[in-house]
DNA sequence: GTTGACGTCTCAAATTATGAGACGCTATTC
DNA sequence: GAATAGCGTCTCATAATTTGAGACGTCAAC
């Protein structure tokens, strides 16, 4: 495995180790055959990410990822009071339409899930919490380019992925900027050719009372 | 700063930056004054730490922590499924109570905590998710030592903090092994000097009920 | 117009990180 | 029971990377 990213060896090293354990806990063995890196180097970079808790040791002795990763995401700046506000109005949204529902914020040239509330059809759109997206296909991007007015809904038929519609609006800040894009999505048999006409109100209604609860 | 950690000069140096910035978006100036780093140092390591997306630069020009931590966060072996399963308990187990509720998992020597509900009094305990904290005071830290059978409670008062008072219980896999404990904690003058008397109960209700829906 | 502070960049020098190989342990095979 | 293989751990001479002084451009303040 190439682990060259940034051009800073030591931290291209350990995110490559990083990212074999993201995937599960691994032996020592593994994670050397996994990276192509030298056994001496894994070892000693597990041992100082141990140090740093981004990386733990289980009870079999395998390498897994370290809590500390979920001290830093609540960290990132203003996202924790955002998420958590928001986790009840898309649980209710989605218990209102019946489809899953998803939060998206921008990231530099693409979007990141940064809450999900699952349908319980057994047929649903499945986008992971940390997922990370393009801003050029799907509502949710066309709402976090700025492409729309408040009020506004995006709708997508089978842009990003086959089979999947979508509509999208902006939650907007006190001020006015977009902040994030609030997401329905599911399959086109049971969403329709036209989301937006099926669920604007609902999910106009959403944004509404998630911009009133985050001030 | 001394930003010495592990001995690996460029991950010490990393998560001195990273640190700071998850304090709240800086400028390159401010981190040099905080990390005591080489300005050339400090930009060349946030340049690579942007490429990784562990940093990420907010539109006025100023660093702050990058979208990849929510992703790796999600990521933790077993974590991400058990928040998932354990938030709507600690909801109901909070509305019950009128106390807040919190979720730990053990971490070595210490325990995290990984879920929080919060009660709606003004006066209530405050830990945020992915606080870490002793085992060694604390109703939850006696029961993540293995020191409780299953169905007992364990409480304490005034122990970990002047004031507070818990009660814990462990939530175990399938195989009966402690993954978990689950607590309850307010002011001694609201919860009283016997919380587990008060509240064991429903906590071991929805004990029950959690590692139910855990499998 | 001048000055100071900022972010960005270069590259010679300094320093750290690397990795070959040794070691001890454990499980497997004969 | 002995031999072997594979694992994790550790050392240190060598190789390679990282560092940081200083130059540069930009912008705001005076």
């Amino acid at each position: 495995m190439d682990t060259r990213v940034s051009g800073v060896g030591v931290i291209d090293k350990s995110f490559a180790i990083i990212d074999c354990v993201a995937r599960g806990p691994r032996s020592l063995a593994q994670l050397v055959e996994e990276t192509g890196l030298n056994r001496a180097t894994v070892h000693r970079l597990c041992l100082a990410l141990e140090q740093h808790r981004l990386i733990r040791r289980s009870d079999d002795g395998l390498f897994a990822l370290g809590y500390r990763f979920l001290l830093l995401a609540h960290q990132i700046d203003g996202l924790g009071s955002m998420v958590e506000a928001a986790r009840p109005h898309l649980r209710r949204l989605t218990s209102q339409t019946g489809e899953s529902s998803q939060l998206y914020v921008r990231d530099g040239d693409k979007r990141v899930c940064v809450v999900v509330a699952e349908s319980d059809h057994g047929l649903r759109t499945i986008v992971p919490v940390g997922a990370r997206l393009t801003l050029q296909r799907g509502s949710a991007g066309a709402v976090l380019l700025n492409q729309t007015a408040s009020g506004e809904v995006v709708e997508s038929v089978g842009e990003r992925e086959a089979g999947v519609a979508s509509v999208s609006a902006a939650v907007r800040s006190g001020a006015g900027e977009v902040i994030g894009a609030l997401s329905i999505s599911g399959p086109i048999d049971r969403v329709t050719a036209a989301p937006g006409q099926r669920f604007a109100k609902p999910l106009l209604d959403a944004v509404s009372r998630l911009e009133a609860s985050l001030g």
